[in-house]
DNA sequence: TGTACATCAGTGAACGCGCGTTCACTGATGTAC
DNA sequence: TGTACATCAGTGAACGCGCGTTCACTGATGTAC
């Protein structure tokens, strides 16, 4: 049953590709190792061959999934374009593909050193894409709103996708779409003094 | 071993409370029915006297949680007060006693219709509650940023807990209590056109 | 280049544990007289 | 009010299942000559 290593290269980045979508899909805790293995093709048996632990691929996966979202949210040059993409319909009905914090959430804190310090990395690099992405400010206000940015379509498509409801969960999405995108998202909201 | 109907109700009404902290704490798959028993002084046997399931319990304890939530927030007469107690270190580091939107956060999604039905009714409330405490704007831009103040605390607070970087969590907590707290997030920054 | 052997990726059965759930039982509470 | 019986909240052992993990085995790949 051997097959070759370059095979078995692919075997393993087959793995952590579907468990990284399984992951958000379901849960950490809504997977096993069984489906994920299936998934790629494979036997369970295996698995150990690839991976120390199931907590071990856990930690690679979510760091693939923040890859993944970072090297797609990396393509746009405008926030416009960036927040409707987050903020569209598509992200909310496809948690497998979509980002990784929306998806698994509060999971993510509860997860060992490693999955939490990528985290913090993602977070750095996300915020230092979309500050020079507003039109005015100094450093500083470009990076207060983009944290604010950041963690409020984090929490909106949280929203929009745990309420059971259809138009609530629009509305919610279209107000972040509109606040957050085309720019309106203005200097002056954050700095102003009151 | 029989107890009185009185105190089988304080019973039941111990067991909700305290699998809806222990739930925050620990996620829904993280804490048994041993452990929640064990916790309202009881044995894991007499669980199914008062509940049908543990999904059952789950959806009362999130519930339950939810209505501690508007319970609390209800006090604050302006955001101010209300976004510096959301964004305060103790809520971070007190996920038990927490929201539950930000300590549950995408595994609510994943539950039954009745706690998704319930988390909208939560959030029309609290859009409900904050829309006035706007200074200014109409109807409909207070309903926007009520939106967009509720799901950035919800995202900001996710992700203060998320990371593995405390100044960077502070900075998140800061950033969000500046924007949104204080008024700060006024009217033009939403409603203003480009 | 071809052959013989060693390696090792993957298989599938098995283990052990925890967890949700069930159930016969206990004994204090509630009720009927 | 007191007694006798029925009820039923809680106990703790047991069940069954799924899951993470282990392991002996297989047979194709990789390597030594």
């Amino acid at each position: 049953m051997r097959v070759s290593r370059e095979k078995a290269a692919e075997n393993r980045e087959r793995i952590v590709d579907n468990a990284s979508r399984l992951f958000r899909e379901k849960g950490f805790d809504g997977v096993g190792l069984d489906a994920i293995m299936k998934d790629a093709g494979l036997t369970h048996g295996g698995f150990y061959g690839h991976f120390g632990s199931k907590d071990d691929l856990a930690a690679e996966a979510v760091t693939r999934a923040l890859e993944g979202s970072m090297k797609k949210q990396g393509r746009f040059t405008n926030l416009d374009d960036l927040v409707s993409d987050y903020m569209s319909e598509r992200h909310r009905a496809d948690r497998a593909n979509g980002c990784p914090v929306a998806a698994l959430g509060a999971d993510i804190a509860r997860q060992g050193k490693g999955v939490r310090h990528g985290l913090a990395a993602y977070v750095r690099a996300q915020l230092d894409r979309y500050a020079p992405l507003f039109r005015d400010g100094s450093p500083a206000s470009r990076r207060k709103r983009a944290i604010v940015t950041l963690a409020g379509m984090i929490g909106a498509l949280t929203l929009a996708r745990a309420v059971d409801d259809a138009s609530l969960s629009d509305e919610i999405l279209a107000a972040a779409r509109d606040t957050f995108g085309k720019a309106r998202f203005a200097r002056r909201s954050v700095d102003r003094r009151s």
